[in-house]
DNA sequence: CGACGTGTTGAAGTCCTTCAAGTGAGGTGG
DNA sequence: CCACCTCACTTGAAGGACTTCAACACGTCG
């Protein structure tokens, strides 16, 4: 399973989700089974969380089924906070998920507490939102290699560059991330396996070495 | 030319920008010629600026030139706000453009004064990210007539629903908003044209009319 | 074991892009 | 004042990248 040790991409909030919020704040553990939705779009944005371990989907839908993955969150990761009352988005476990769960009204109420509060905030957002800008370019204007390049460097840099990386997601997963069809990303990386840039390790396909990341960063626009 | 009367989008931080900041914020006005670079990529963050007229557009660029506009700029609208130190994208005036420049530091500085500041300054991020996941779902997942029509229902909301529309921006502009080409977009904008969705006023592909915002609605996805 | 979920690969199709030509408005200079 | 250039836009035709449809392989799990 993916483990989180990268520092490059960490969250502002980072660290236990208690820590941050301060000692009155409440803090309980959930865990979500494969494919559970956490929370959906338009509901009340009560609680936020924080992944321990697994990994979660957050995505939008259009009324006939297509859908968008903004993110992937990874261990460590914090997500569900919402500036307004409500969630923007869907928020699934891709596979069996240990959450930390704070409500939005104990972070909220602890954090002034703290002088760094409000920045930390206002950190986790901008990074969101940096996120969301370098997707904007990759869904506009990359070619379906130069997405595919793009995801497995992300995913390599988040998971700090291991010899084999696991991926948690479907490749329908990171197609609808990508705005691409599944076809089409399972042909890019049969590519880059032939090109000797990458290499799937054992018989699941799920479990990948990158070989050569610099071939990976030209692809890579 | 585009006059900003809507207050469905307009920002938390609304108002003239010194009245935002405090008596103590120092604020000065400037004029950017059409098609002039008010910032570019990578640059310092030394300044925030608010569109008194004119209309501005930021964007990115991939080392061939392929180009991602995340947002069109308003009058009445802030840009330029950055978390971090750097800008992330390239701002310039699209027409002939009026702005109202505040240094970084005078907004930082003065903002914590006032018992709002914090909470304007997320609120303000906050909405930059909420468009930019409604683009990525628009960017990732809908057809050139879907992004056409949720690009002139974008700009007929934002300009109040006017009789007719005065777009600032060219083809190409609306193209590189939209992930597309500019002649898929002047295609999608005949076809509309023909189903009498649109009409163009006068000489100029500029101007046009929305004849029917329910039609243009069940359009966009 | 057989059914299902996931992934790969091939072939056909389609939407958008690319290439190309033509129109019209606006600006410049002789 | 108008010829001339340029820029923005439209439209057609051909091409291509990605999608759609389809078949098959492999692991997992009831």
């Amino acid at each position: 399973m993916l483990v989180r040790v990268n520092t490059a991409h960490r969250h502002p909030i980072d660290g236990h989700l208690a820590a941050v919020a301060g000692d009155r704040a409440f803090c309980s553990a959930f865990r979500y089974r494969r494919g559970t939705e956490i929370f959906g779009e338009g509901e009340d944005a009560e609680y936020v969380y924080q992944i321990n371990s697994g990994a979660v989907r957050t995505y939008k839908l259009l009324p006939d089924g297509r859908r968008q993955i903004n993110a992937f969150h990874l261990p460590g990761d914090m997500f569900g906070f919402e500036n307004n009352e409500t969630h923007r988005f869907t928020a699934e476990a891709i596979v069996e998920t240990d959450v930390r769960i704070m409500t939005r009204s104990n972070l909220l109420g602890a954090m002034p507490n703290q002088a760094t509060g409000p920045q930390h905030l206002i950190g986790f957002v901008t990074q969101n939102l940096q996120h969301a800008e370098n997707h904007m370019l990759l869904l506009g204007r990359k070619t379906s290699l130069e997405k595919v390049a793009a995801f497995l460097l992300e995913m390599d840099d988040r998971l700090a560059h291991p010899t084999v990386m696991d991926l948690p997601m479907t490749r329908r997963d990171i197609a609808d991330y990508l705005g691409l069809t599944l076809e089409t990303v399972s042909r890019a990386l049969s590519i880059l396996r032939d090109d000797q840039v990458l290499r799937f390790d054992g018989t699941t396909q799920r479990r990948l070495e990158v070989l050569d990341r610099d071939r990976l960063s030209k692809l890579d626009a």
